[in-house]
DNA sequence: ATTTAATTGACAGTATACTCACAATATGGC
DNA sequence: GCCATATTGTGAGTATACTGTCAATTAAAT
């Protein structure tokens, strides 16, 4: 019993705080999507803006980011790289001359079609530790959690006020 | 009933996806943090990496890193800051010249101190949307999946191993 | 119509979070 | 003692993720 100072009962503090343990996830999260995707050149960051893109051909930035809750600057990056990687193009509106519209290439509708099994399999690991009834309560929990703490966060989710202009106007 | 295209059912594969859920709630985590502490310039992870250095006083960078599941690049920066605020201090090991032991400032045990309350605070506002037994089953639940997933991540929680050789030997 | 306000994309700046690589140092096998 | 190996901190490079600001452009107010 050589123990000369005291326990560092602070580090159960973090260890149990809900904020150490989501980034902890996060961590684990694209470790797993990475692992598995690492075939397919693309993050999971990126590969969520393909995926709304596919589903929202023509849709802008400043849209895209309301739509997966991403900051408009970090957005710019991203399309960036995925226009380097020839997975998307930026055609200029013709009604509004700030506004660039977001459409995958031949290409980037390959690598989607491609990458999905292995972003499964990723999505599956991350519960995979469960039992399946727990997987369940805790997708619910987090599914509710994140919900009701939209509007804390610095990016909002706004789904449905980015695509009102989507597929009945414009 | 103006629905020309499909409705976007891939939209819902991204949203209850476990990645997509991890990484939205890291993001409101982080905005909470931000908010509850913006009176103190320490963001969370500068705040885990005083609270381990206060709890192991004379722990050095690699070690740090392990107990807080963090990389040992990443943390490089981190040091420079808090040691830039004047938070913490480098000293040089004698019996190893490559290592760097890190201890409290006076300043760092002051801020450290006056933090708490905002960060607690900062804590249960993430899960307060939740009724409390579900915020119980929640926090079981994310303390199991990331303790069964250690090491899927890349920074493995190595906390046992860091701590062996402090408080102990040396 | 002209001023005002809001929007869009872009840029600079800071802070994680990871990769790989590299010099200095320490340790083990022999 | 010497040589291969491992460790420590550090640096470069990439990718989120946010803060601002800014010019160009559009929309709204009067």
């Amino acid at each position: 019993m050589p123990s000369s100072k005291p326990t560092p009962v602070t580090m159960d503090a973090v260890y149990t705080a809900p904020g150490y343990l989501f980034r902890r996830m996060q961590q684990i999260a694209v470790a797993l999507f990475i692992e598995e995707c690492k075939a397919f050149d693309l993050t999971p960051v990126q590969y969520a803006a393909l995926v709304t893109i596919s589903t929202h051909p023509g849709i802008d930035a400043t849209r895209l980011s309301a739509v997966i809750a991403f900051d408009r600057s970090t957005l710019g990056n991203v399309i960036e790289r995925l226009q380097a990687k020839d997975y998307i193009v930026r055609k200029p509106a013709a009604e509004d001359k700030r506004v660039k519209l977001l459409y995958l290439t031949k290409a980037g509708a390959g690598v989607l079609n491609e990458i999905m099994p292995s972003v499964d399999k990723a999505q599956a690991r991350m519960l995979q530790p469960l039992k399946p009834a727990d997987r369940k309560t805790l997708l619910s929990l987090l599914t509710q959690l994140v919900d009701l703490n939209n509007e804390a966060s610095r990016v909002p989710l706004r789904a449905e006020d980015a695509l009102e202009h989507l597929g009945r106007s414009g």
